[in-house]
DNA sequence: GCTTCAGGTTTACATCCGTAGTCGTTGCAG
DNA sequence: CTGCAACGACTACGGATGTAAACCTGAAGC
């Protein structure tokens, strides 16, 4: 299947996820300091973080702006953007679209807090209003 | 990165969980049956069929049982355990673990049908009880 | 100036995924 | 019995992904 779209077009595999979440919470920032971030957790080196990035900016999601020498990265696309696409993406693979069974899927696996209920249920109220 | 191993260990891939979708809906049947389900949809031909059954059979969420000269396949886990799985996944990875931003953040890229809302309150109440 | 080092660009390579072709066996129509 | 058609098994192959080394260039230290 053909997946083009727009700026969000090209997918963004969970290893360049990672490295976009660093991004998204601190940019613009270099290379370097993105390996800071997530060689330790995900046990990378340095050329891999260097290449998920360039492979980002090929796929347009980031954008690089010189200092000096180097290059600082920064994301060109939202992360609530990419967190609904792909919410949206399984919403529609594994519930034909439709948010309510994805609801009732995690409260029977559990997957629901305390916590959880109260907050949905603040922001229905708040939907309703 | 970790590699789970068991029942629901392998990793299922879109095509392959297209297959899946078919035999949770009818099964055991065979792999000409499967493709009359999803070859046209998907534009596939038998061998693409075959080769994924193959792949989930190897992965053991599928198994098989003869039937004279051919097999007949059937899905070996639960199709809840595997949603279930995924939502869990998504959750995880883009929402801390948390299913109230989820929903939030479904609300605000209107994923959202009237429906749907009316539904997951009716499951909030069912829960509180 | 020459060496070193940091940083980006290229290349590499194994695996997975999507998609499909070829091979070998064997029951069945002649 | 004999060739054929149906199956499953094996093979193929390009593109994406995860992971990383090799290489090039220019700045910074000595």
């Amino acid at each position: 299947m053909a997946k083009r779209k727009n700026a969000l077009g090209e997918r963004i595999s969970e290893a360049e996820h990672a490295v976009m979440e660093v991004l998204w919470d601190k940019s613009p920032i270099s290379a370097a300091e993105v390996c800071d971030e997530v060689c330790a957790q995900r046990d990378w080196s340095i050329p891999t973080v260097k290449t998920l990035l360039s492979r980002l900016v090929q796929k347009e999601v980031v954008g690089t702006e010189p200092d000096g020498r180097k290059f600082l990265y920064r994301p060109l696309i939202e992360r609530s953007d990419y967190v609904g696409g792909e919410s949206r993406r399984l919403v529609d693979r594994l519930f034909g679209g439709r948010a309510a069974p994805l609801f009732a899927q995690l409260a029977e696996s559990e997957a629901l807090t305390e916590d959880d209920l109260a907050e949905i249920e603040a922001l229905l109220r708040e939907m309703r209003k």
